[in-house]
DNA sequence: GTATAATATATGTGAAAATCAGATAACAGA
DNA sequence: TCTGTTATCTGATTTTCACATATATTATAC
C-alpha cells in the first residue's frame, strides 16, 4: 500500500516550501531508481515515498514526469502484462537518460555547495553574534 | 554596476533546472541578508550576486519578493532620499520575518539531508558498479 | 547643454512545474 | 457482489519563475 494524498504530519507550521517537498527533485530521483533497474510507475511511487528520501511524491506528477521522459527519449516503456493486477508500463533508462543523469548530479552537487554556504552564512551570523542582537525594533 | 541579463557561460549542456538557480532559494537568502543588516533592493540584488551564491537574480522577482514579504509582515519599507541617485526603498526584517528565517533554516537542512542521500545513493550505484553496468541496450 | 550610463524600482506576460482532485480499470478475496 | 489494492492517467487550477520592458533620477562624458 502505498499511502499518497496522506496527511503531513510535519506542516512546518506555515512555512517555506509547501508541503515539505524538495522542488524539482522528483526528476533525477526517477532516472537515477530507473538507472538501478528497470520498474514501472507504482513501484517508483513506493521507493520514492520510503526511507524519507520524498515525503510521499505526487502521482500524477510522476506518471506526467515519464511520459515527458519518454519523448525526450530518457527511458523507454513496455506493457507488462504478466502476474496478478492490472498491466503496467515498465519503463527502463535509456544512454541518453543516463548522460542527463549524469549531467543532473553536476548540478545537484553545485546546488549543495550553494545550500551549504547558505547555511555558512546562517550559522556565522546567528551564532557569532548571540541571538543575533542587530536591533529589530519589535515595536 | 550589476550586469543580470548576463549571459550564461555554463549553459550545463541542455539540462536540468533552467538557468542554473536554485529553485525557491532567493526567499531564505534575501531573509538572511537583511538580518544582517537593512537595505534596499538594488543593494541586496548584488549582495545576492556576488561571491557567487546565486548566479544573477532577476529583479522582477527580486522586487516582487520584497512586495510580498511586505504584505506578510516578514518586513517593512521606507523611503530612503538622501544621497544621489533615486529613491530607494529601504527593507528592514521584523521578529515575524526573523522567525520565518529560522523555520526555514530548519527546512534548508532537511533538504540538504536529502540532496546528501540521492548523491550518496548515487555514487553508492555508480562507484560500486564501475561505470554503471547494469546492461543498457543502446540499440 | 545634451546624450549616455548607472542607479533604482516596478509591471506584464507566458511557460513550466506542482498541487489537488478525480476518473478509469483489472484483479483478489471476503 | 462488494470492497480494497494495484495501477495508470487526465483535467483544472495555482504557483513559480524567467524574460522583457517601462519608468524615473542622478552622474558623467562629450
Amino acid at each position: 500500500m502505498c499511502n499518497h494524498h496522506q496527511e503531513i504530519e510535519e506542516s512546518t507550521d506555515r512555512c517555506c516550501p509547501r508541503g515539505g517537498r524538495v522542488r524539482g527533485f522528483m526528476q533525477p530521483w526517477l532516472l537515477l531508481l530507473l538507472a538501478q533497474r528497470p520498474a514501472h510507475g507504482y513501484e517508483l511511487m513506493e521507493r520514492l515515498s520510503q526511507g524519507e528520501a520524498t515525503p510521499a511524491a505526487d502521482p500524477g506528477l510522476l506518471y506526467r514526469t515519464l511520459r515527458q521522459f519518454e519523448e525526450e527519449g530518457l527511458v523507454r516503456s513496455s506493457w507488462d502484462t504478466e502476474g496478478g493486477g492490472p498491466a503496467r508500463r515498465v519503463y527502463e533508462i535509456t544512454a541518453e537518460g543516463l548522460d542527463y543523469l549524469h549531467a543532473w548530479v553536476v548540478n545537484i552537487r553545485r546546488t549543495r555547495e550553494r545550500l551549504d554556504r547558505f547555511l555558512s552564512e546562517y550559522e556565522a551570523y546567528f551564532h557569532s553574534k548571540k541571538g543575533g542582537e542587530q536591533d529589530v525594533r519589535t515595536r
